[in-house]
DNA sequence: CAAGATTGAATGTTCAATCTTG
DNA sequence: CAAGATTGAACATTCAATCTTG
């Protein structure tokens, strides 16, 4: 039965995505971190000064969701805002000092959270559940750009 | 490389879950439901009279989660809450005549989603898929029995 | 006008606390 | 006290609108 499956795997994708982000919250709630924040502090970390128009794109998040992120960081004294010299508009976010500092403490963390999870897996099956990932992922986008279309086509 | 891995899958499951939830929400949108709200009346018309903490054990929600679900369902009249005659603590929800004639309308949207979507796989990757996610989830739920015990010792 | 960033309103989620009933 | 349900405060997220600058 095809129902049978997708039940299975749409409830099996919910747990797994849910529970190991509350999981992850609870281990970096010591230190004022969430999986979100110390997500964002990776891809700031790996990619220096970066813009939030470059984040949305990357995590394909809403503009709210990544002013807010960086809202908090900035306050906790983690990241810092300045203006880009070259275009007005834009603001380049850095991690500060003691941000780095905090993300050379807490990417350990998550890194042992992962491999304990992946644990469960031989080396194949984590391939495999890497490229069954992204297959789903390349289909996925094809059906949101459809929906999009069809949006436009609605109210032009 | 193990941790190229370890991003690859935790990009790639949160970029499925996130999205996947969104293309939905927008499906149900227009109807007056979401992802979230559909899955709960799923459940509800499966079972009948449902308590909220049979929810909250099903889904492995936290009970604000499922309270606040169950007000915005009862505010648009798809569900209804009962005193258990039996049990004055507890409470039987059920999905309204409403509820149920919206839920075999928004059923169908949901299936052909996840159709359209599976589809990306073959039927043995759809099973290897439900599988990994299986094995993922049994580790997580280790991981966190674990940490609880580990918060249990330290606030006895 | 288009692009970058922010803000307002709403939903879904967690943790922790509280109130009622067994 | 334990179990069922609710509530308060906070965070992460979405959509839609707005403000500033190119």
């Amino acid at each position: 039965m095809a129902e049978r499956n997708h039940i299975e795997i749409r409830d099996g994708l919910r747990s797994l995505y849910v529970r190991s982000r509350r999981t992850l919250d609870r281990i970096l709630a010591p230190y004022g971190s969430s999986a979100a924040r110390l997500s964002l502090m990776t891809y700031i970390a790996k990619n220096g000064g970066v813009r939030s128009a470059e984040i949305i794109k990357a995590f394909t998040l809403a503009p709210r969701t990544v002013t807010e992120a960086i809202d908090a960081l900035e306050t906790a004294g983690h990241v810092q805002r300045r203006s880009d010299p070259v275009d007005g508009r834009a603001k380049v976010i850095s991690l500060t000092p003691a941000g780095a500092k905090l993300f050379r403490k807490l990417e350990p963390l998550w890194e042992r959270f992962a491999e304990e999870l992946l644990d469960a897996l031989s080396g194949e099956e984590r391939r495999q559940f890497a490229t069954l990932l992204g297959k789903l992922n390349g289909r996925l986008e094809e059906i949101y750009a459809e929906l999009e279309e069809a949006a436009a086509l609605e109210a032009p």
